[in-house]
DNA sequence: TGTACATCAGTGAACGCGCGTTCACTGATGTAC
DNA sequence: TGTACATCAGTGAACGCGCGTTCACTGATGTAC
């Protein structure tokens, strides 16, 4: 019932999904309203996804799994430390600016398993590197601190979502909660 | 088609949704599974509410206004400054922890525009006080500071429903951020 | 006190609608001999 | 080269289901005269 991960009519539900999720939240994503966007069979649908809650874990993997890779490449070789969390947010929320689904990935509720697992498994992704900086930065608590700071981020995303473009005294205020602790 | 707002069923229906909606999100929560919880015929749900979106509405507010009547009466008469806002918070989580549908108002997106609109209204009410504490503090960017204390605050409170108790740490950790300002 | 009427919360069957999912089928492409 | 079969993406009508909403009606209570 599941194609090749890279077939091309799957990848086109995929991106229908994207732009159709965006305006209206994964929530209300139909599968009848995929199938008309992406001018396909409804039995199509099936071909590639074994429901729709397979379906919507695909979204989510692939708006984190580039998200990811941006990040990653943008502070490769740095080692741990204020500057190096510095660049991951920026990295971060450049990205997320470029990402339709940013607001309803962040922004929805979680509700069905499947997909509450894939976010708790992105989230722990992200807070071991990040408790890797603070450590460097001699910050106490790490990981408590670390999803404190995922929080702040998460919010700016939105936000700048939101605004169709960066908020730049909303980054400073997040970066002088931190900038004290590095003790510049 | 509304009646008055402390009618008994009214206030009924209105904590069947809160309990209901506790379990699976607001998003989920169908008129067909309040009415029935609640012993009343389907109509009776029309006789005093508009429609589901008033009722949605109405489950916000009620969640807020509570919520903001134990701030308020927890921080009166004191004068803005970092032990106000520190209590604020404390205050704000505690309330939190003994209000089922905390996790459904703060975690559900929010794609009907009344209910944005509910959200936004909520969000301004916050920020100002806050604004007045981190001024009395000597924190820059009043405002920007003050949304992401309340996304941090907030994502305390979501952790915290989930663990179904207090982390201190977690909110010791968000001290730490704020308390580096006071100068202390 | 008795009668007529108004008000109002409550009732539940019925409505149309869109949803996710299924399934027997098609037709093109690849493989075996 | 020609024939037979296997594979696989794609099709679309049909399904049952639960949803939000409507509406003509009931019956108790309050008010007027």
């Amino acid at each position: 019932v599941t194609t090749s991960a890279d077939h091309p009519t799957r990848l086109a539900l995929l991106d229908v999904g994207t732009q159709l999720g965006a305006r209206s939240g994964l929530a209300r994503l139909s599968i009848n309203d995929v199938v008309q966007e992406a001018n396909v069979a409804k039995g199509t649908f099936y071909v590639h996804f074994k429901d729709r809650t397979d379906y919507l874990v695909s979204l989510h993997r692939r708006f984190h799994d580039r998200l990811f890779a941006t990040v990653v490449s943008a502070t490769a070789g740095l080692q741990p430390g204020a500057s190096r969390l510095q660049l991951s947010i920026a990295a971060y929320l450049d990205g997320c600016l470029t990402e339709p689904l940013t607001r309803a990935i962040l922004f929805d509720a979680h509700y069905e398993p499947a997909i509450q697992a894939e976010v708790n498994r992105r989230n722990e992704f992200a807070t071991q590197p990040i408790c890797a900086d603070l450590d460097a930065m001699g910050v106490p608590l790490l990981s408590e601190t670390a999803r404190l700071v995922i929080a702040m981020t998460v919010d700016i995303a939105i936000a700048e979502h939101e605004a169709t473009g960066p908020l730049p005294l909303l980054r400073s205020a997040l970066m002088e909660l931190l900038k004290l602790r590095q003790g510049i």
